[in-house]
RNA sequence: GCCCAGAUGGUGGAAUUGGUAGACACGAGGGACUUAAAAUCCCUUGGCCAGUGAUGGCCGUACGGGUUCGAUUCCCGUUCCGGGCACCA
């Protein structure tokens, strides 16, 4: 008897077994290769799973389940990103825990994660909120403490080595401060004075990849500079390896790219400008001057004025073309050169400059500046040159003073222009009457203008004319090393990642403060559990919401937590009120998963040996700037500390692509209750209105289903065409307010987990972004049918013990060639499809034999486990012999090419290029017996007619073409 | 402004190293079965033109050129869409 294609009794069942019978538990096997595939972990949000979310997790359970029945032993986990603002900010508003809230959003995601069937071992799932997680997160932190980057050997050493440097050097200060404040300059976690994205509406700091343009990407608040003592991660440090790994992974180019841009290295050179001495003299005399007197009311002493700044430049190839030079307005050096006859235009400038918010900043680019009064001088001309101060330079970046060549940088040529200050041409055909030439392509020339504008350093002089840029920026770098005038120098723009926030909801540092003097709580007593809370906010003295807990104080003696009334700066301190970010606890999941029930380590060395590092990494590119860069970083430095055996954690990334919505619209006319139907809606003064896609097929709108939607159209009624309410549609981003979310709940109800599987992946290519449209789904849930109907034909013939025809290996070797090339290149969407022709050609054949269904089940496996697995037990009961396996167990089957081999080809004869009839030929003919067999066959004695050939091209397989002309 | 990726029917998308463009699926149209619906099955489906018809011809992979016997594929230029970086010297 045929059994019908019951779903949900297929895959209740095989949820049962698999739970059951630990099909997915993983341990480390030496005798088997391994394989680790990794999703990003997600962030347990309250709206549940959409169809969007599971769309990696299926296409890397793919890949997981293929790699499995290649005999490879494969670790494929879950957890879950749990500590996250949204959890904190509605436990603000409702008082509840996020804990809480947290844990039942990932009830709700487990819950919704099993019913699509992936082969997760959940035994290893990790929550980055948990102590035993969060614990080697703290480890992690302090291990960066104890460490410092030593530039020579580029890699992270233990700060001791840096210690015994300093004695030895005799650097090393008595003063237990002084001691420290020199090691957080070295440290790679160190606690830093810097400027911060604040921002005030959420209360919090924010990282560089946590604000774009000028506000915050959670919320869009907007978001200001501000100077503050914060804990920072020295990534810069790690600037070059990063962007050196990025050569030796399989990434797409594009995040390469973007990584490539975020890190921004760029090689140039540092160079000393002396300040003018006249100046110097005269402002001496005037400190004299004040200095003696005792008038109250004199103007403050005025600093020293420096003798010298340093400016980078990538150009050192236009020194001769500098015609002035420009500080930043934050820079310290603009109170050390400023004039007093410029001081309060510096002042106003200054104010002005604080007035703007980076936003401002950001957005206008007009030019703005002030002459300090000083002139540098140029080492290489000797030519004295004013120092203005502008905005458009920036503080954060190289040495925060730059030279200015306007006629070979438009933001100094811009300035020049409005300043009224000279442009020196020195690119031979240039023209800069209109803009400055920024190429680095070109002749040299005008440098120098004249021999004797150039200053001889033991007696030799620079002179570029007649050299191309890239020369001349070689010589200018080799001439200034020489005379020590400066140095070479690599800049980045990576900075270094704030890693405090102003939040609740985060790790707590395991830091305590003796005497202001961070210290680290000792490892042995880690974790140090988040406290609790009366309420989320900051306290009313401003503190971060940890300032609300009272057990939180560290008593030395006792090695342990107490309350805070016991802090007498004896033996009990106050423990550090900052939390860690978001990215903390997402630097190393991927290690943990190795080891997760470890308490004596992040990870075992054996575990971290046999599983080394994620071989595929599916997930979102948007999180090329963040994630992405922290935890290559955070990797690097466990590599460092030999914890992590691999210098890149991911070895090949898979980005997916967004899932967009559909949207679908219905269109009430103007101040009725009237509907009108998507091609009349033209005649009517319509408003379009978001309505349900869940009650919506095809475009057609279910009426009854609309009428109980919602009250307000109960009553309503239709202007319908050809009996059918048609709706309008655009692809908008899925959310709830458009009415547009799909919930993957629905699809399998309605059509069961493998269709759903089956379909996200025909969809497209899984990098491809893409709108969510049900209206496809039913072909493939056709086709599983049709595959069961075919399968069930097989089992239930009393003649399959048939051997298969010659067709039926053919269809199904061809099969196995396709689907195991189109899977190792994720192109999923066209390996099924070569599935529905395999199905459709099998069931014409009427294919009766067990021997292809074997395979068969075993290809479809990846795809639709559940139905391959019942199948699987269906083929193997009578036989008892694998009862009660797993198709899993089984393995990938091989093609073989004896059955491919065609005996003949049909090819297009063309005669000058274009296709004029097809023919059969041996399939191992030869060109030339190909170009033979053409020119005796009769139909092509018409084309032959009166024409020579001039040229024959057959290739075997493909084409063959007689080129012919005119007699 | 700089860098990266892309553009193929009504729709999602196929197309090995340049070799019969549009696989597969959806939608649409027609038909079979059925009291009816659902389900299932069969046929047609890029555009235009000619023909009763089998069929034949022309155009067609964003646009304009080029290389080639032959270009969706390679090269140059243009337009449009997406992504990244951006007073980074």
């Amino acid at each position: 008897m045929a059994k019908e294609y019951n779903f949900r009794e297929i895959e209740q069942k095989w949820h049962r077994l698999w739970t059951e019978r630990q099909t997915y538990k993983v341990s480390e096997d030496e005798s088997r290769g391994k394989f680790y595939v990794l999703n990003m972990f997600p962030y347990p949000s309250g709206a549940g799973l959409h169809v969007g979310h599971p769309l990696g997790y299926i296409a890397s359970d793919i890949y997981a389940r293929y790699k499995r029945l290649q005999g490879f032993n494969v670790l494929n986990p879950m957890g879950y990103d749990a500590y996250g603002l949204p959890a904190e900010q509605y436990a603000i508003k409702t008082g509840q825990h996020p804990e809480k809230t947290t844990f039942a959003n990932i009830d709700r995601y487990r819950e919704q994660l099993d019913k699509i069937g992936f082969c997760f071992d959940w035994d290893r799932e990790v929550r980055t909120c948990t102590p035993d997680y969060y614990k080697w997160t703290q480890w992690a932190f302090q291990k960066m403490f104890y460490s410092y980057f030593d530039e020579e050997l580029q890699k992270a050493q233990p700060i001791e080595k840096l210690i015994e440097k300093f004695k030895k050097e005799g650097t090393w200060p008595s003063d237990e401060k002084a001691q420290s404040d020199l090691l957080m300059q070295h440290r790679i976690a160190f606690l830093g004075e810097t400027m911060v994205n604040w921002c005030p509406k959420l209360g919090t700091v924010l990282a560089n990849d946590e604000v774009v343009e000028g506000v915050s990407v959670r919320g869009g608040y907007p978001v200001e500079q501000k100077k503050m003592r914060q804990w920072c991660l020295r990534v810069s440090a790690y600037s070059q390896r990063l962007l050196d790994g990025l050569d030796t992974i399989d990434w797409s180019e594009s995040i390469k790219e973007t990584q490539r841009n975020w890190i921004g290295r760029s090689e140039g050179a540092e160079i000393e400008i002396k300040v003018y001495n006249e100046e110097q003299g005269a402002r001496s005399k005037e400190q004299e001057n004040t200095d003696s007197s005792s008038n109250p009311l004199a103007p403050c002493p005025l600093p020293p004025a420096p003798v010298s700044f340093t400016i980078f430049t990538t150009r050192a190839d236009t020194m001769f073309g500098v015609t002035f030079f420009v500080l930043a307005p934050e820079s310290e050096l603009v109170d050390m050169v400023t004039t007093p006859e410029q001081r309060a235009a510096v002042d106003e400038y200054i104010k002005y400059v604080k007035s703007r918010t980076e936003r401002e900043r950001m957005i206008d680019h007009t030019v703005t500046g002030v002459f300090s009064g000083a002139y540098g001088i140029n080492p290489i001309t000797g030519d004295k040159c004013p120092i203005y101060i502008a905005e458009y330079v920036l503080a954060g970046y190289g040495t925060g003073a730059i030279m200015a060549v306007p006629a070979h940088d438009s933001r100094d040529y811009a300035f020049a222009k409005h300043f009224n200050l000279p442009i020196i041409p020195l690119v031979e055909g240039a023209d800069i009457s209109e803009e400055s030439y920024d190429a680095k392509e070109g002749i040299v020339m005008n440098s120098p203008i004249s021999p004797d504008k150039s200053v001889a350093y033991d007696g030799e002089s620079l002179c570029l004319n007649g050299l191309s840029i890239k020369e001349a920026i070689a010589e200018t770098k080799r001439f200034v090393k020489a005379h020590n005038l400066g140095r070479v120098k690599v800049n980045y723009r990576l900075r270094d990642a704030i890693f405090s926030r102003q939040r609740y909801w985060g790790e707590p540092f395991p830091v305590y403060y003796k005497h202001g003097i961070p210290t680290m709580i000792p490892e042995e007593c880690l974790p140090i559990e988040l406290p609790q809370v009366e309420k989320f906010l900051p306290t009313e003295t401003g503190e971060p919401p940890l300032g609300n807990a009272q057990i939180w104080a560290w008593d030395e003696v006792n090695r342990k937590i107490v309350d805070k009334k016991l802090i007498d700066e004896k033996t009990v301190f106050p423990i550090e009120l900052y939390t860690m970010p978001g990215f903390a606890g997402s630097s190393a999941y991927y290690l943990r998963y190795m080891d997760p029930h470890n308490d004596k380590a992040l990870v075992s060395p054996e575990a971290a040996s046999y599983w080394q590092n994620v071989d595929l990494y599916v997930g979102g590119s948007e999180h090329a700037t963040g994630h992405l860069i922290y935890s290559r970083f955070w990797n690097k430095f466990l590599f460092d500390l030999g914890v992590s055996k691999t210098e890149e954690p991911f070895k090949k990334l898979v980005n997916q692509g967004m899932i967009q919505g559909r949207s679908n619209f219905v269109y009430r006319i103007k101040d009725t209750n009237t509907f009108v139907s998507f091609g009349l809606k033209d005649q009517y003064d319509v408003t379009p209105i978001h309505v349900d896609v869940n009650i919506v097929k095809n475009d057609i709108l279910d009426l009854e289903a609309f009428k109980a939607w919602s009250p307000e159209y109960a009553t309503a009624d239709f202007v319908l065409e050809d009996g059918k309410y048609i709706c309008g549609w655009a692809i908008e981003k899925m959310s709830k307010s458009m009415y547009n979310v799909v919930n993957p709940d629905m699809i399998v109800e309605n059509y069961g987990a493998d269709t759903l599987r089956l379909y996200e992946m025909f969809l497209g290519p899984v990098e491809q972004s893409k709108p969510w449209d049900t209206n496809g789904i039913d072909g493939c849930f056709r086709f599983l049918k049709k595959f069961w109907g075919l399968a069930q034909s097989i089992l239930n013939n009393p003649n399959n013990q048939n051997t298969p025809s010659a067709e039926e290996l053919k269809a199904l070797h061809k099969l196995i060639k396709k689907v195991t090339s189109d899977i190792e290149e994720f192109s999923y969407n066209t390996s099924i499809s070569a599935f529905m022709v395999a199905v459709n050609e099998l069931s014409q054949l009427k294919c009766a034999s067990r021997a292809i269904l074997e395979p068969l089940v075993i290809l479809i496996a990846p795809f639709a486990p559940h139905i391959a697995e019942e199948l699987w037990e269906s083929l193997t009961t009578d036989a008892s012999l694998r009862k009660g396996e797993s198709v899993f167990d089984a393995h990938w089957p091989q093609y073989e090419e004896k059955y491919l081999v065609e005996t003949s080809v049909k090819l297009g004869v063309q005669f000058n290029g274009k296709v004029r009839f097809d023919m059969f030929f041996p399939a191992d003919a030869t060109p030339e017996q190909m170009v033979e067999m053409v020119t005796s066959a009769p139909e092509a004695q018409k084309h032959l007619e009166g024409m020579q050939i001039v040229k024959t091209i057959a290739i075997p397989k493909r084409i063959v073409n007689i080129v012919v002309k005119p007699c």
